[in-house]
DNA sequence: GTCTGGTATGTTATAACATAACATATTGGA
DNA sequence: TCCAATATGTTATGTTATAACATACCAGAC
């Protein structure tokens, strides 16, 4: 039900559909895009915009600047491919390709997965809410921070690391 | 149920309950923290840091430096009386003193006015979605931006506006 | 073919947000 | 008085993001 961390069969199952979706609607996924999305489709947590500016310039014979990959970055997030975590200034891929809109993204404080999960109650309880006001949304960001599973075990039982 | 752009009655009472926890509590209220408290309180929209800088600055013979601010910042917010809002870092003036979560945040994207609101059926959801996938919550950040009844309005009867 | 307009990328500089590290001052007890 | 804790001041720098303008690339019109 999530992203991040995939295997590598995901990995390629995941790009593909990109690019499929960019064909099918006329969208250029040009080499810089298609490695950026590479970039943060591979990670094993949600990437940072320098983090992506520094794997790019390795990847040449001359660094990139800020723009280059921020221009990247806001297409990829544009169409909904990937998303932007507000609270850690962060990328991750995006699940729930096609849908035009973000579940809630559950952020995990100690290994830095970020697992995206639909919830149509969640949005049911939102847009009633801002009905109740007036308020008509446009965006929403739903970041719960906290422990993964494998990581709130890891924490609760701290004798299963080996060697220490 | 809301916050951002009181009244003056509103804003004293506001400041005073501040106090008044920080009294019971041992807290120190600072003149600093005071008047950084102040100065969120009396905005129309949520201040970004800098703008505390500037405002601070204003008031002084010298200029006070980034740290001072964050700082007090940081006090009022890991003491629930602001709340800082991931998406637009800026900081807004927490309407439920006392309690130790956040409702949820509705931010208008035209005159930048922020309410917060609880919704108990909001925390439920995320509790159970969480605990769901065996995720143990931290701290929740659920931010949705759109147009406030104000500006909703606005938007769509423009002729209404005077002058042109 | 080349002109033109749109889209993407490169380049330079700087804006905006945030903290590390260390110095000084203030306060409240032992 | 001295100490320890807390708060603030100061300097420098780290981190995130964008403005403004130059160049490259590509598709269709002429």
């Amino acid at each position: 039900m999530t992203r991040t961390a995939k295997t590598s069969g995901d990995h390629r199952d995941w790009v593909k559909k990109v690019e499929d979706i960019c064909e099918a609607n006329a969208l250029q996924l040009t080499p810089l895009r298609r490695q950026v999305l590479e970039l943060i489709s591979r990670a094993k947590a949600p990437l940072g915009a320098y983090a992506v500016i520094d794997q790019l310039s390795q990847s040449r014979a001359k660094s990139v600047a800020p723009p280059t990959a921020y221009r990247a970055l806001d297409f990829l997030v544009d169409h909904g491919f990937v998303v932007k975590i507000a609270s850690t200034n962060a990328y991750a891929p995006c699940d729930h390709l096609g849908h035009h809109h973000h579940g809630m993204l559950l952020i995990c404080n100690r290994c830095g997965r970020a697992d995206e999960i639909e919830n149509p109650k969640l949005d049911a309880v939102l847009a009633e809410t801002a009905a109740r006001i007036g308020f008509r949304p446009q965006r929403q960001v739903v970041e719960i921070e906290g422990l993964c599973g494998a990581c709130g075990e890891a924490v609760a039982a701290p004798q299963a690391l080996p060697n220490g």
